[in-house]
DNA sequence: TTTACTGCAAATACTTTGCAATGGG
DNA sequence: CCCATTGCAAAGTATTTGCAGTAAA
């Protein structure tokens, strides 16, 4: 919990750095956003963050989500058929499994990958601005 | 020109063999994704369609791309902030590397990170149903 | 002839935006 | 006190769907 609460807390500075101002709606969400272990969507993290301010609109989720993710504070993921998911931009890269049976997100690091993505794109004479490597799987029955 | 004619054909064949008719309207919208060299979306192929068929709807087109694709004969691909775009599957998987600034898109082939993807699912005990990995791109410098 | 397919317009689902009121710094 | 932020409702997008008419096989 002092993690979540300390997660909170940079994200505010963060944003107050940056001539934002911290309303009520922003802490509340801050909050939810800091102490979720999921990754929750948009309309996931208004019910949570209604819970500590009622007066929460989901336009105000959104606006927040949205100036997080361009301070590069929040990542933005969209599954297929899926509505975008959220999480804290985390110092570690990861890239994600999703459980297509529970809709469950796992999250994971291949370094050994992320080289060979950087060698392809060298080959082709780009450079890598971001990624996106997600594996859609199902439980190994055995 | 022979290739994209019989892969046309070809696809026709296909849903055939399903039970779906060919209509002036398919008929229209598989020359036009045969003979696609880029990735096109639902829209542009309804414009490249409607030049064979006018009466052609969007529609129809959404409506045909779904029925390809549940036959596992068209991919459907979702880059970040755009819409679908589709193309026929291929034997030989590929991904993509989007180039973000002119929104082009280059097919590239990794047996080798596909080894590592297969290994990483293993380790986590799922199996893989499909994955998606996208390189977002901007030229070099040099 | 049968019934899958079509165009059209309306419906979805998710996200963004205009506006007048509110409140953070 | 000023102007960024808010809630609300309306507007956008991209895609899907109901329906009555049309056309493959």
């Amino acid at each position: 919990m002092g993690r979540a609460k300390s997660q909170a807390s940079y994200l505010e500075q963060a944003l107050r750095a940056d001539g934002v101002r911290i309303t009520r709606q922003r802490t509340a969400l801050l909050k939810v956003l800091a102490e979720a272990k999921d990754h929750p969507d948009a309309n996931e993290l208004h019910s949570r963050a209604r819970e500590i301010d009622p007066t929460m609109s989901l336009a105000t989720v959104y606006r927040t989500l949205t100036a997080l993710e361009q301070q590069g504070l929040v990542h933005r993921h969209v599954f297929e058929g899926a509505s975008a998911r959220f999480e804290i931009a985390d110092a570690r890269h990861h890239d994600h499994i999703i459980d297509i049976d529970k809709g469950e997100i796992i999250e994971f690091r291949s370094p050994e990958i992320e080289r060979l993505q950087e060698q392809i794109a060298e080959r082709h004479g780009y450079e890598i601005v971001s990624h996106k490597l997600e594996l859609y799987c199902r439980k190994k029955a055995t």
